[in-house]
Parts: structure tokens; C-alpha cells; sequence
RNA sequence: GGGGGCAUAGCUCAGCCGGUUAGAUCGCUUGCUCGACAAGCAAGAGGCCACUGGUUCGAAUCCAGUUGUCCCCACCA
């Protein structure tokens, strides 16, 4: 039973249906099946507090190509899905609404309340973003959904940390760290980004505590100069050598500290003295440790100072600075101001300046665990495409310092630390312990702190299928086949996972690492909420459809770099949709008898005309390259072959040229053609259903087959067939040739469309002129040609059956020559014979000049050679031919 | 300070492991309601492939440099 088409394409009507039938049917699930290999992609989890963005709509439109492409393919392909609990982008959304509606802060309500709004907060909008990812088309297996904080990922994340503790790559203590200071928690350096703002070097003058003439250092922030406890110089620095030892003054503040001789000052920059404020500043906290100073803490973490900042204590670090300016200054120790760009780093969450500070924290200490990731990737465990992110991902793996993992927030994994309310003793273990080890009590306070999002997401290619209990998904499964990702989330999320999972498993989490770009708008800016540009998906399915929407995101998308939405692009991604859906309409309502169960036809060979061989060896040829780019990834560039194949070849030439005989009245080639015309387009189908999931099924069903396309076969390449039909496919093309040029000669002679024209074809030899006859039905319906005669070139009577007021063209084995009583225009005619002679004769000029190089004959290759000579040939032959033509009609 | 990408038709982009007359979409011009499709069809205009050198018989394609542009990394005197 087949079904009709709408006469336009509608996708509203019908890709909800679609994809519920799909879902209903268990289409997207896979069953573990030790015959057939398994091809798994886990889904970078999106985040709960996300909207879907077209961001998303790229990645998952990339994964789910693959997959649905890979499953065809007859791999038991499994997509997993999933959400992330995104630590602190949830608590941040979750405290403003707080404090928006009942005016209460977190602390205000409590550790436990505010968790208990953060779950139900996540319960009403947590699934808001997998409803959208199913309007996508998203084939992923929804069964095995997870979420970074569910039961199992709970354990998972709790069993890593308790291992790598035990094996001392996990530690406490006090460290330099980023922290921000609007969100209220540490940062690792993956979450600062660096920028350059304008700025000040402020040279400020110490004064010498025995009179002499003091030092001058540059700082760019002066509010830290009460937690100075010295000013560092290089022992070999001739302006600075009497100094060191002796004691300078710290402004208005009065307190001394000393001058000391350190190889970190760099004599070129700034003045070459650097003041030392340990507790705020890295570079001067080694420096600090090597010389045994005292660390004075003059900022807390909300960036108020503290009382060491006297006067100032309780202001904000930046009112704070410019009161201190203007107070050195007007105390005359301010030397000089200078404009300078500075470098600054912000939370990538809030973008509030970050500090440097000194903090009790949790790390993993990176350099043993970093090793075997580096490794993988050096020795082609693990691949990256496109190949340069390798160098990106190197880069940060051989420059990596410790992580630190702990944040000062209540939504996340907590930190499985134990502290001994006794003796303070610190256990780590996977449950709360009895009793301390260390003196016995039995009273026990866990650590506050939560651990980092991404200490959960680097598990999740593992932890999502049962890790760490040895379960039949994790062994069949795992490890994954590609992830694929944006280039932004390799610190934050590859690296770890490729680590962690080796440090787990003992196996890198996926072969491939696939990395696109962003989608940007029509104008190039990334999209955002600041610039209120960003376009929202959902509204464009609703306006083109998902495929369309697809379709757009995979052909403008080269795997390196960014793309930009238009409503233009998604205009023609729609037109094609709406091509693509015509011809099967038109197929369906020619074809009533011969669709249905049987699959797709048994063409019997000798039915086959030449148009047929032509359209199956054109598809064959197309399978075997697109299955080629699929491999490579070179997803864009297969959709466009893909696209090309159902426009050009199957819309406008197959199908016009199959017409004579579906309205013919012989029902043998009737029959013969419609099968054709169905088994190309089933073809057709199943190379697009990967992008065009929905347009593709849909179409299917009305062809009244059996089974889905989600769940059919992709098309195989058959070896032999360019040799058994590259003879008629030869034909047809040559026939093509023909009615392009005639359709130019009418074009250009502006002669009446509905005007039938006669043509005189005269072939290179008889076995062309064969062909030309044989072909002769497609010219004269496809050029609207009246009737056509094939002559032979040098034959007898050749010359005198030549019209002798013509317009010609000449193509590959042949002159066509029109007869102007058809066209009525000799002038065109001179015009074009002109232009055709011209370039001939540039064509000429560049192939002898070619040929004449003695370099080019003896180097090149032979074969190059005689394809260049026969150009050649073949060109002052045409030269020839059109020349004698301009010279017959040259006084007419 | 270090590293990388990009520069091709009016726009957006392909092509780039060397050898075609450099392609596509949109836009533009002309013509066309001919029994799938005007969300269409046919024909056409439009390009010193950023610049300068080099390698080569041959460069849009490989190499070096220049300019422009975007991005990433970097403890910020």
C-alpha cells in the first residue's frame, strides 16, 4: 500500500509522528549483540540549567549522522544521552531566583534547603532540554539516559577519588589557587580566561629606612601592596646591588621590608625591582617560600581588604585602589603613572576578575596521570580530527599543573573527607568511617566542599555504562568509538576524560576525537545572551523542520571552523527538502503497482535501457565515494555529493528522461522504468536518511516498504558495474552533451521555446552516429527538437545534408548544427561563433605552448602527455570546424 | 610573550596529498506555468584563487616571507 504525498513539503505534519513512532518502536535502542561490533558515542551531557542552542543542535546533529550512518551499516550502534549538573552554573541560577522571589540568600536558608530547591528546580526543568533534543531527531537510546549526579555516576565519582587518594595522586593543602570572587569558590586554571584590558603600571616609591634613596617598583595592583613583605631584585643588577639586605619603608603604611636578591625579577621590565606579596600573587608566593617570608593576607574572598589594609579594611579591592593611588600621590610617593595593557583572568561562568589566592584546597597531582594521555595521542591510540587539536591537546597535557578539584558551592559530589571532630585526622573513604584511626573517636564531620563538574564528566564515557562494576554494556561498549565536541571543551572535558579513563580502564575512552566549530550569526558574532543575537532552534524547526535545520548545520560546518546561521541558508536547505519530497511524489504516483513489499525490484538486465545503467552506475560510483568521505569524517562533503546525486542527476536528468516511457504505452518498459525509478530513489534515501532522518522515513513509508529506513541497510558498492555499464552510461552522456548545447543555441539565438527546431548532428565516425540516433528520443523531448539527423563526418553524402545557414556547437564526437529558418538570427550567430573561436584559440595557444616545453614532454608523466596532445587535437579540430562555420555565414 | 586558523565570484563557502576551461548556494540578468516541484526549470553574467619570492616541466594547491583578519595558550612589575 502506498500513501500520497502533500503537494508541498510540510514537515509539521509529520516529524513529531515520525519520531514517536521511532521512539515507541525502540528504534534508538541497542541490544547487546556479540555478532555485530559495537559503535558507541557517548553525548557530551548538556547542561541541566541549558536551553537547547544551535551549539547543541551542530554537536548532536554531527553525532547522530554517525550513528544513524553506522547502524545502517549494520553496527549495533548506541548513542547515549545524558545531562550535567553543572555545579556552579546551577547554584549561581538557582541563589538569583532565590533571592529574586523570597529576597533570601543560600545562607540564609541553609545547606539542606537549598539543596532541596536545587532538586526540584532540576525535576520541573532538568528534561526541558531532552524534549527539545528529540525535535532534533536525536536517534539516541533514551533507556539508558543518565545524569552526572544519579545514583550510579554518584558511585563512580566517590570510587575515583577514594583510588586516586589511596594512590597518592589526590591531596589537601594550601596552595596558590583562582578564585573568583562573585561566585564565591576556587576555579582551576581550565576555568580562567585570560584577557587584556587597559591598564596601569603605577611606579611607586619606597623610601629607604636609613635615608638613602630608596627603590621605586611598577605594580599594576597597588591595592595589594599591604601584604608586601619585600621588594625582590637580581643580585646582578648594577642599580639595585647596595641595596639588597638593607631595609625600605612601605608607604604611609610605614612598615619596613626588606630589599632581597632573588633570580625571579626580570631587569627589563618595570623598573627591575619587584615588590614580593606572597599571599597574592603565585610568582610572588615561590618567592616567598625560597626566602622564608611571612605571607600577609591583605584581601578576603569576598575582594574586601582586610584590617592589614588599616584605613581601607572592609573596602572593595578596586575602591580600594583608587583611594590608594590618590593617597600616594598626594603623600608624593607616586613617581609616574604609565598606560599599559594588562593581563587579567576572569571566571568563565561570571567573567568577575579572578584573584590570586591563597587557599585550602583539594588536587590531583597531574604529571604521573598526564603521561599516558600524552602517550595515547603520540603513538595513534587516540586521533584527533582535524589533526592540528593534537598539538592544542599536547600543548596543555606537557604544560599541566596540579588540578584543583574542590569548590567552595553545595550543589555537586562531596568531597568523601572525613575529619575526626577529635583529632582533626583526615579519612578518605567510600563511606562515612566508625572510628578514627588515628585516636579512636568516633565523631566524624564531612569536608563542606564539593568536587568540580568536570571531576564527574571525565567519567562519564565509563561511569554512564555501569564503571565501576564490571557490567555487560561497560565490556561491550566501552571503549567508545569517537566524541565528538566542540574545540572550547578540550581542556575542560577531553583531556580528563582520556586520562581518567586510562587511569580506570586501562584504555582510551574513544578512537577519535572529532572537533567542529561554533555557529556564529549571519554576521560572524558568536552568538550570546548579552548581544540577545542568539537563535533558538526550536523556532526554526518550527519554521523549516528539523531536516532542514540539519541539513544547514551540516553543509555549512567544515570540521575546523566556525559557521554562521542565515535565514538564506536555511531557505535553500528547506527548497532542497521540498525537491527531494516532489520526486517522490512523483515516483509514488507513477509507480502505484510496482512499490510495495518485495524489496526494492530484481532488475532484470535486459530491460534495462541506457538511461537506467546510466542513473544505478551514477549512484554506485556516488556510494562508493560517500561511504569514503563518511570514514573520513568529510560529513559535509558527503551530504554534498549526496545532494548533488537527487538534484542533478536523479531530478533533472533521470527523471526527465524516463518520462517518454512511464507515458508510453508499452507496459514491459513502463514496468522496467519504474523499478528503476524506485530503486534509485530507495538508494537515494538511505544515503540522506543519516542527515534528513525525517523527510527520508516519511518518504519510505509511503514507498509502502517493509521495516523502517532508521533500521534498513546502507547502500554497497558493487565492483563490477562500471564496467558492465559504462558503455550505455558513455551514451547517455553524450546525449546530454547534445541537449545542452542545442538548449544554448535556442538560448542565445533567442529563438521561441515552443518553437520545435531540427538539428543535423555530424559524428566523428558511424559507430557515434549510432549512438547519437539511439539516444535521439531523449534529445528531441529533452531539447524540444522536432527531429534529428546523424550524419557520419567524412562520409559522401555528409556535405551536402549539412543546412547550410546553421548555428553550431560543437561537442565531444560531434558538429550540431540548427538551421537559422529555425532561429532567424545570424547575427547571434557571428557573436557566438566569435566568442566559441576565441576561446578555442586560448585553449590552443595554452596546450601548444604546453606541448612545446621540452621540460613538460620529458618530465611529465606519458599519460599526462597524451591526454594533453589529444586536448590538443581535439581543440584545433573544434577551431577548425568552427572556423569554416564563421567563414560560411560571414556576409549573411 | 608563545602557538594556530583563515584570506577563492556581490554574499556565504567548497576545491588545496600539484596537471579541468577554478566550482556550489544565495543574490543578479534573460527566458519559461511544458502532465513532481515557481520552495521550480533552462540559459547566462560575474574570479590576476590577498601580496612577494621560491621549489617544479607545471602552483589556487607545496615552501618561505609580507599584509590583513580571527582565535587559542601564557603566573598580570
Amino acid at each position: 500500500m502506498t500513501r500520497n504525498l502533500n503537494k508541498t513539503y510540510d514537515p509539521t505534519g509529520f516529524e513529531k509522528r515520525i519520531y514517536e513512532e521511532w521512539e515507541t518502536e525502540g528504534c534508538f535502542r541497542a541490544e547487546i549483540d556479540e555478532d555485530r561490533k559495537p559503535y558507541t558515542i557517548v553525548m557530551p551531557p548538556p547542561n541541566i540549567t541549558g536551553q537547547l542552542h544551535m551549539g547543541h543542535a551542530l554537536d548532536q546533529t554531527l553525532q547522530d549522522v554517525l550513528i544513524r550512518w553506522r547502524r545502517l551499516q549494520g553496527y549495533c550502534a548506541l548513542w547515549l544521552p545524558g545531562t550535567d549538573h553543572a555545579s556552579i552554573a546551577t547554584e549561581v541560577r538557582v541563589a538569583d531566583e532565590l533571592l529574586a522571589r523570597e529576597g533570601k540568600t543560600k545562607e540564609e536558608i541553609g545547606r539542606e534547603a537549598f539543596l532541596e530547591r536545587v532538586r526540584a528546580w532540576k525535576e520541573l526543568y532538568g528534561g526541558r532540554i531532552t524534549e527539545q533534543q528529540r525535535r532534533l531527531g536525536n536517534s539516541c537510546d533514551w533507556e539508558r539516559e543518565r545524569f552526572t549526579m544519579d545514583e550510579g555516576c554518584n558511585k563512580a565519582v566517590v570510587e575515583f577519588f577514594v583510588r586516586l587518594y589511596e594512590k597518592g595522586l589526590i591531596y589537601r593543602g594550601k596552595r596558590m589557587i583562582n578564585w573568583c570572587p562573585v561566585c564565591g569558590t576556587s576555579l582551576s586554571d581550565a576555568e580562567v580566561e585570560h584577557e587584556d584590558i587597559a591598564g596601569n603600571y603605577w611606579y611607586i616609591h619606597y623610601p629607604s629606612a636609613d635615608g638613602g634613596k630608596g627603590i621605586v617598583v611598577a605594580t599594576s595592583r597597588p591595592e595589594t601592596m599591604f601584604g608586601d613583605v619585600a621588594v625582590a631584585v637580581r643580585s646582578d643588577d648594577e642599580r639595585y646591588k647596595d641595596l639588597i639586605g638593607k631595609d625600605v619603608i612601605l608607604p604611609i603604611a610605614g612598615r619596613k621590608i626588606p630589599v632581597i636578591a632573588d633570580p625571579y625579577p626580570d631587569p627589563k621590565k618595570g623598573t627591575g625591582a619587584v615588590k614580593i606579596t606572597p599571599a597574592h600573587d603565585p610568582n610572588d608566593y615561590e618567592v616567598g617560600r625560597r626566602h622564608g617570608l611571612p605571607e600577609i593576607v591583605c584581601m578576603n574572598f569576598d575582594a574586601r581588604m582586610t584590617d592589614e589594609a588599616g584605613q581601607y579594611s572592609g573596602m572593595d579591592r578596586f575602591e580600594c585602589r583608587d583611594a590608594w593611588v590618590k593617597a600616594l600621590d598626594e603623600g608624593g610617593y607616586l613617581v609616574k603613572t604609565e598606560r599599559v595593557s594588562i593581563p587579567v583572568g576572569r571566571c568563565y561562568r561570571c567573567d568577575a576578575t579572578v584573584e590570586p589566592m591563597l587557599s585550602n584546597q583539594w588536587f590531583v597531582r597531574m604529571e604521573t596521570l598526564a603521561q599516558p594521555a600524552i602517550a595515547v595521542a603520540k603513538d595513534g591510540r587516540l586521533s584527533h580530527v582535524p589533526e592540528r587539536f593534537e598539538k592544542i591537546y599536547l600543548h596543555w597535557l606537557e604544560d599541566i599543573r596540579d588540578w584543583c578539584i574542590s569548590r567552595q558551592l553545595w550543589w555537586g559530589h562531596r568531597i568523601p573527607a572525613y575529619y575526626c571532630e577529635t583529632c582533626g585526622e583526615i579519612t578518605v573513604a567510600r563511606e562515612k568511617p566508625h572510628t578514627c584511626s588515628a585516636c579512636g573517636g568516633g565523631a566524624f564531620r564531612q569536608d563542606e566542599d564539593v568536587l568540580d563538574t568536570w571531576f564527574s564528566s571525565a567519567l562519564w564515557p565509563f561511569s554512564t555504562l555501569g564503571w565501576p562494576e564490571k557490567t555487560p554494556d561497560l565490556s561491550y561498549f566501552y571503549p567508545t568509538s569517537v566524541l565528538v565536541t566542540a574545540y572550547e571543551i578540550i581542556f575542560f572535558w577531553v583531556v580528563r576524560m582520556v586520562f581518567s579513563g586510562l587511569e580506570c580502564m586501562g584504555e582510551c575512552p574513544f578512537e577519535h576525537v572529532f572537533i567542529h566549530g561554533l555557529v556564529r550569526d549571519s554576521s560572524g558574532r558568536k552568538m550570546s545572551k548579552s548581544l540577545d543575537n542568539g537563535v533558538d532552534p526550536i523556532q526554526v524547526i518550527d519554521t523549516y523542520g528539523a531536516d532542514a535545520l540539519r541539513f544547514m548545520l551540516v553543509n555549512g560546518s567544515s570540521p575546523d571552523s566556525d559557521m554562521r546561521y542565515s535565514e538564506d541558508k536555511m531557505e535553500s536547505s528547506r527548497n532542497f527538502a521540498n525537491k527531494l519530497w516532489n520526486a517522490a511524489r512523483f515516483v509514488i504516483m507513477n509507480s502505484d503497482d510496482e512499490t510495495g513489499s518485495e524489496d526494492d525490484f530484481a532488475p532484470d538486465e535486459a530491460a534495462l535501457r541506457p538511461e537506467d545503467r546510466w542513473i544505478l552506475l551514477k549512484v554506485n560510483e556516488a556510494v562508493a565515494e560517500i561511504t569514503r568521505n563518511m570514514e573520513k569524517f568529510e560529513l559535509s562533503l558527503a551530504l554534498q555529493k549526496t545532494c548533488e546525486l537527487i538534484r542533478d542527476a536523479y531530478c533533472d536528468w533521470y527523471i526527465e528522461m524516463v518520462k517518454e516511457r512511464l507515458y508510453g504505452e508499452d507496459e514491459d518498459l513502463k514496468r522496467a522504468a519504474r523499478s528503476v525509478l524506485v530503486a534509485v530513489l530507495s538508494d537515494l534515501l538511505r544515503l540522506l536518511h543519516p542527515y534528513m532522518p525525517f523527510i527520508t522515513e516519511e518518504i519510505w513509508g509511503c514507498l509502502g516498504k517493509d521495516g523502517r529506513l532508521i533500521a534498513d541497510r546502507w547502500p554497497s558498492y558493487d565492483e563490477g558495474m562500471r564496467e558492465r555499464y559504462a558503455e550505455d552510461s558513455a551514451k547517455i552522456e553524450t546525449a546530454m552533451g547534445i541537449i545542452r548545447a542545442v538548449r544554448n543555441i535556442r538560448a542565445e539565438a533567442e529563438a521561441p521555446p515552443a518553437r520545435k527546431l531540427t538539428v543535423t548532428v555530424v559524428a566523428d565516425d558511424a559507430a557515434q552516429a549510432d549512438i547519437i540516433e539511439s539516444t535521439a528520443g531523449h534529445i528531441e523531448r529533452l531539447a524540444n527538437v522536432s527531429s534529428i539527423v546523424a550524419l557520419v563526418s567524412g562520409a559522401s553524402e555528409t556535405r551536402t545534408k549539412i543546412p547550410e545557414e546553421a548555428m553550431t556547437a560543437v561537442v565531444s564526437g560531434a558538429e550540431i548544427y540548427v538551421p537559422l529558418d529555425d532561429l532567424l538570427d545570424f547575427a547571434a550567430e557571428r557573436e557566438r561563433l566569435a566568442r566559441e573561436k576565441e576561446k578555442l584559440e586560448g585553449e590552443i595557444k595554452r596546450l601548444s605552448a604546453k606541448l612545446a616545453n621540452e621540460g613538460f614532454v620529458s618530465k611529465a608523466p606519458q599519460a599526462v602527455v597524451a591526454k594533453e596532445r589529444e586536448k590538443l587535437a581535439k581543440a584545433e579540430d573544434n577551431f577548425a570546424k568552427v572556423a569554416a562555420r564563421a567563414e560560411a555565414i560571414r556576409d549573411k
